[in-house]
DNA sequence: GTAATTTGACCATG
DNA sequence: CATGGTCAAATTAC
C-alpha cells in the first residue's frame, strides 16, 4: 500500500540526492589537475566511485521493494494469483514457449550486465548451445528452490553485440527472501547503505539472497516495464531472450571498466546508464523517470 | 563426504 | 523435425 511505499520514496529521493552529490564529487575530483605527488585523486575517485555505485544499488533495492509494494498494494486491481508468487503473464501475449514447471507462467525480466553476479546465489542446472548464437545460455534455478521453494530462475548468455555484456533473464520472483519470518527478521537490513566496503557482511549467511553492495556486483540499477523501456538495446536481445521481456532492466557499466580513464566520461552519467539522460537534471526527476508508471499512484 | 557443476538425454513446443 | 528447457547421472571442487 502507498504506506508502504511513502517511506520507500522518501529513502529513494534520499539516495538520490546523496548520489547526486557523489556524482559531483566525482566530477570535481576528475577535474582536479593532478597536483601534489602526494595527493592522489585516484584512490578519492575510487571512493566517490563506491559510493556512487552504492547509491545506484540501494535505489535498485529500494526500487525492488516498492515494486513489490506495488505488487501487493495493486492485488485488487491487477491479475495476480494470490497463492503463486510469479505474476501471470498472459499466455496470448506469449508467442514464444517459455516452459516453466507445472506449467506456470512467472514475471519476466531482462538485464545487461557486466557480470552474472547479482548478490542471489544461483545453482546452475544447465547449459544449451543456442541455434545461431555464437555463446551458449546458462541456465539457473535458486540455491534455495529445495529449502524454501523459491522458483526464481534466471537464463544467462553473453551477448554477441558485446560479449562483456551478459543478457539475463529472470523468470519468476525470489520467494526465499520473502517468508514472513525472514522478511520480517530481515527487512532492515537490505536497505541499510552501508557506504563501507564490508558491506557483504551486512548479509550473511542467514539472508544471502538480497542483494548486496559487493565489488563483483555489476549493479542492478533500473527496471521498467515494456511499455516504458524504448530503448534501442532492446533489439540487440538475441531471440528468445528479451524481445518478449515483461520488464526491461538496463544494468550499469562497471565505472572503473571505462569511465575512469575516459576522457568524455560524464560523471553524471558514469554509474548508470538509463534511457533516460541525466545531464544536469536534478534526481527527483530522474526518479521520476525511474518510477514505472504503476508506483507513481502510490507516490502521490 | 557433501555440494555444486557439467553434460548428454529426454521432453515439450512450434 | 528442429529447437529450447529441464532432468539427472557423472564428475569435480571444496
Amino acid at each position: 500500500m502507498a504506506m508502504a511505499s511513502a517511506p520507500a520514496c522518501a529513502a529513494s529521493e534520499l539516495v538520490a540526492k546523496g548520489r547526486k552529490s557523489a556524482a559531483f564529487l566525482q566530477a570535481m575530483l576528475g577535474q582536479q589537475p593532478a597536483s601534489g605527488a602526494g595527493a592522489t585523486p585516484h584512490g578519492l575517485q575510487d571512493l566517490a566511485d563506491e559510493i556512487l555505485r552504492c547509491c545506484d544499488r540501494a535505489l535498485a533495492a529500494l526500487h525492488g521493494a516498492m515494486e513489490e509494494a506495488a505488487h501487493a498494494a495493486a492485488g485488487s486491481a491487477r491479475k495476480r494469483k494470490p497463492e503463486h508468487g510469479p505474476v501471470a503473464i498472459p499466455p496470448a501475449t506469449s508467442s514464444k514457449r517459455i516452459r516453466l514447471s507445472g506449467g506456470e507462467r512467472a514475471t519476466r525480466r531482462v538485464e545487461k550486465k557486466w557480470t552474472m553476479e547479482d548478490g542471489f546465489i544461483w545453482r546452475k542446472y544447465g547449459q544449451k548451445d543456442i541455434h545461431g548464437s555464437k555463446y551458449p545460455r546458462l541456465y539457473f534455478r535458486c540455491t534455495y528452490k529445495e529449502d524454501h521453494g523459491c522458483m526464481a530462475r534466471r537464463q544467462v548468455q553473453q551477448s554477441e553485440a558485446d560479449p562483456s555484456v551478459y543478457l539475463i533473464n529472470y523468470f519468476g520472483e525470489h520467494t526465499c527472501c520473502r517468508d514472513d519470518d525472514v522478511f520480517a527478521a530481515e527487512s532492515p537490513a537490505p536497505f541499510v547503505i552501508n557506504f563501507g566496503a564490508s558491506t557483504r557482511d551486512e548479509y550473511p549467511s542467514s539472508s544471502p539472497c538480497w542483494p548486496s553492495c559487493n565489488e563483483d556486483d555489476g549493479g542492478l540499477v533500473a527496471s521498467e516495464t515494456s511499455d516504458l523501456c524504448h530503448s534501442p538495446e532492446e533489439k540487440e536481445l538475441p531471440a528468445g531472450m528479451g524481445n518478449e521481456a515483461e520488464l526491461i532492466v538496463e544494468s550499469t557499466p562497471v565505472p572503473e571498466l571505462t569511465s575512469m580513464s575516459s576522457p568524455e566520461w560524464d560523471p553524471l552519467d558514469g554509474c548508470l546508464v538509463w534511457d533516460i539522460g541525466f545531464g544536469e537534471c536534478l534526481f527527483d526527476d530522474i526518479i521520476g523517470e525511474f518510477t514505472p508508471l504503476d508506483y507513481v499512484g502510490l507516490f502521490q
